[in-house]
DNA sequence: ATATATTTTTAGACAAGACTAAAAATATAT
DNA sequence: ATATATTTTTAGTCTTGTCTAAAAATATAT
């Protein structure tokens, strides 16, 4: 059985290490966690006691196929429970996280498949993230940040990087979420913000933003 | 903020003393909960020192006003959430409980009410046990059990005292479920047994089953 | 009313998970 | 290469919730 905490810490190496395939440092974990570096290397002995985590003394953790199979599956849950709030119970893309976060430990088997199968098996979350499979399989897909994009260049908003309350907020604030179309007016050379186009308005948006959002080409 | 454990020891006194208001044993919270009477005295001074419980050494506890109220709130959120198992993910009624028991204690009072309202503002759950109201106050309606129905008169099963999965499944087996009408063609003075009418098929039930079904006039 | 049985509480121990402070290992800088 | 800084681990403590065994209180029976 794998605990609530050991859930948390699997989710973390996962996310630090892109999909929990490259080794993570101590620290990194202590910080994403905001807990402390010891509690950290404690509950990384657990982990690889239980044949889910790599782990050197000193040098740092990977995922086992097991543990990553566990931290994909935390974050497919988690994701599929953020679309059911949004798509059904009118909550906006800002209120989701925390209340995610408490429902991707609930274990039932069933009641992920059924909830996978009412919210017609959705690839993403309501900020663009993918969705995992059953086998812990994730649809990469093309998208760049909105700071990579030139002049007069169109696309259109595929996810955000940054998913915090303050900057989805922002983003509703001026109109932005997924699948909005964006056109890019001019840069500006000595701070990176650049003026858009969205919805026909005119907005200024610093670097800090144009980093945080995901495109596509369109 | 209250624990899931403590969560779990009100929903247990709440059970155990209607609503709450009656005094209860040691022994029957710790029978109840399938734990030792050691466990439930720890957990008890516990409740009782943020309010939530009234006790008295060697007496037994009961709720206060504000832990009938926690009772009843968790109490609620299980019963939504097996309205919402059944009603949109193709649950049973004896397969709700386990996951209910865990969903249960998510803490999101957004999330509940969405939920209320989403499922259209049950007043029962799928076993026919109706749902408290965000203050506490539950419906109370008229049934009895069906070992008090006379020969020759029919009703109409309202819910389940047991709602243990082998009960809830033996139950599926004769065609039993809530709204179903039932006949009584006559009942056995030895052991108390009953032959009743179901969609017209005869089938003879113990005491033991008739003891445990709630039924209405009609 | 006294002895016996039952219930409840206390005392002490344990596991999980977190923390602080100090020690050990590794990395960095001159 | 040696000193300094940083990172990581260890050792020991704390809290929550649980347990066992023993003591205390209450209930029951003769």
């Amino acid at each position: 059985m794998v605990t609530l905490s050991e859930e948390n810490y699997l989710k973390a190496i996962y996310h630090l290490g892109k999909q929990g395939s490259v080794v993570v440092s101590t620290n990194a974990i202590a910080e994403q966690m905001e807990t402390k570096a010891s509690s950290v290397t404690d509950m990384i002995k657990k982990l690889a006691d239980k044949n889910l985590a790599n782990y050197i003394k000193y040098q740092g953790v990977s995922l086992t196929k097991e543990g990553r199979l566990a931290a994909a599956s935390v974050v497919r849950k988690h994701r599929l429970w953020e679309v059911l709030l949004v798509e059904k119970l009118n909550f906006s893309w800002d209120e989701v996280h925390e209340v995610a976060e408490q429902l991707e430990h609930i274990k039932s088997e069933k009641l992920i498949n059924e909830l996978d199968a009412f919210l017609n098996y959705p690839e993403e979350d309501p900020h663009g993230d993918p969705i995992p499979d059953k086998e812990g399989n994730i649809k990469k897909v093309e998208k760049i940040l909105l700071s990579q994009v030139d002049e007069n260049q169109s696309c259109i908003c595929v996810g955000v990087k940054d998913s915090s309350t303050d900057f989805l907020k922002y983003l509703d604030k001026h109109h932005i979420s997924l699948g909005t179309s964006i056109k890019i007016i001019s840069k500006e050379k000595f701070d990176e913000s650049m003026t858009i186009n969205v919805n026909n308005a005119l907005i200024n948006i610093s670097k800090i933003v144009s980093n945080n959002i995901y495109v596509k080409k369109g």
